[in-house]
DNA sequence: CTGTCGTGGTCTGGTTACAG
DNA sequence: CTGTAACCAGACCACGACAG
């Protein structure tokens, strides 16, 4: 971001498609300033686009602005190396691509797939979380003990959270406090974090430390280092409306997501352009998958160990908690080093797995289809993923 | 004690707005 | 046209906590 307006108006930055427009009518012009006529039509155009129609509109003056600093700049590079450089830049994208290319070596799809294999074929096995009444923080569900009906028609489970032992079961709403369990997020995830989303997210507190229901209110875009992702996102808190910054690694997105990623795997491996040419990471405005050598090799590893490990996945770089679910034992629930036992029933496939007629369908925020059914003792999984009732 | 990791602070370069 | 102010994000460094 540049100097923000003197009229207190929102700082303002041209994305990179338009830096790139404005650089090659420099060229054009040789580096000499477009007709005013130019300037205009360029700010109509850019106030016209996708991204800034409705919301921002760019005037003739920052246009104005920028080839002026633009000028100013490429004369002042020129006399500082004369000789090393030509009088005309290299367009910043490229420039961009450059530096990109050089810290990775490495075919930057390989993680997307890596992620896109994880969400998606390695959810084979579902795994699901509860919201306990006592805390009101999200635990994953080790198994679904029994079930029962109530008279309004909401199904309720009993549900043994991975980790805890008998005495912490619970009596839970499968229509409000039973859900696909949400995904850790690794480092190069963070760009499926956007504002307004719904997370879960780990909350650290004098007495407890657990996960709850948060949204993301802003994000803050850091270039990943060899620690892997620096971004801090300003979530509220649900429960207490509290607002904290967090790192990734303390950020579980929800399933719902995963479409996102799905998409930015498929913009990476349709080509080098887009990754070349899109997103700007100063800015975050576009949605980018940042190349592995942004991870350390350990980091690396560590992600393929998750990756075979399905859906128990800890968070992100949650030292090495195995898994979400044992909070921060500051409280009274210390979970001992039980495994989490769940015996998985062979998939089925529709969401409805109904051997009797007792059986409830719920379908869920997450798009997931929920089933209990009684006469089978299973938990189904819309994508005809089973959990077992103990 | 040493190495690793996480975190916060500071420095630096890039970008935009604006004044002379 | 030239130069500077203001702001932001990335890079870098120092420090503390922790495990081995």
């Amino acid at each position: 971001m540049g100097r923000p307006p003197s009229n207190g108006g929102p700082a303002f930055r041209f994305n990179p498609n338009e830096v790139v427009e404005m650089e090659a009518i420099l060229q054009e012009h040789k580096t000499q300033m477009p007709a005013r006529e130019v300037l205009v039509a360029l700010a109509d155009k850019f106030s016209a686009s996708e991204e800034r129609s409705g919301k921002i509109v760019v005037q003739m003056k920052q246009v104005w602005n920028w080839f002026q600093n633009r000028r100013y700049a490429i004369r002042a590079k020129a006399a500082k190396t004369p000789g090393k450089l030509s009088v005309l830049p290299m367009p910043r994208d490229e420039s961009t691509v450059v530096r990109n290319v050089s810290q990775a070596p490495q075919s930057v799809t390989v993680p997307s797939v890596q992620s896109a294999g994880r969400t998606v074929s390695d959810n084979s096995q579902l795994e699901f979380e509860a919201k306990s009444a006592r805390d009101g923080a999200w635990y994953d569900v080790a198994t679904f003990l029994s079930h029962r009906s109530l008279e309004t028609g909401d199904p309720d489970v009993l549900v043994r959270f991975a980790g805890f032992g008998p005495e912490e079961d619970e009596w839970v709403n499968v229509r409000r406090h039973v859900r696909q369990r949400s995904l850790p997020c690794e480092a190069s995830e963070c760009v499926a974090v956007l504002p307004g989303d719904l997370i879960l997210c780990f909350q650290e507190g004098k007495e407890q430390a657990l996960y709850f229901d948060a949204h993301v209110l802003d994000a803050q875009r850091r270039r990943h280092d060899v620690r892997g992702c620096r971004c801090r996102f300003l979530v509220r808190y649900d429960h207490d409306q509290s607002e904290e910054i967090v790192p990734l690694r303390k950020v579980c997105r929800r399933p719902e997501t995963d479409y996102r990623l799905q998409q930015l795997h498929a913009i990476n491996e349709s080509g080098s352009v887009n990754q070349q040419k899109g997103g700007d990471p100063h800015t975050g405005n576009t949605l980018r998958v940042y190349p592995p050598i942004e991870t350390p090799p350990q980091k690396q590893q560590k992600v393929e160990v998750h990756a075979e490990g399905a859906a128990m996945v800890p968070p992100a770089s949650h030292g090495n908690v195995e898994t979400k679910v044992p909070p921060v034992p500051t409280e009274t629930k210390i979970p001992p080093p039980v495994p989490t036992e769940t015996r998985v029933l062979q998939p089925k496939n529709s969401e409805v797995s109904t051997a009797g007629n007792v059986g409830t369908s719920v379908v869920q925020p997450s798009n997931v289809t929920l089933t209990s059914d009684v006469a089978t003792n299973t938990i189904t999984g819309g994508s005809g993923q089973n959990m077992s009732l103990g």
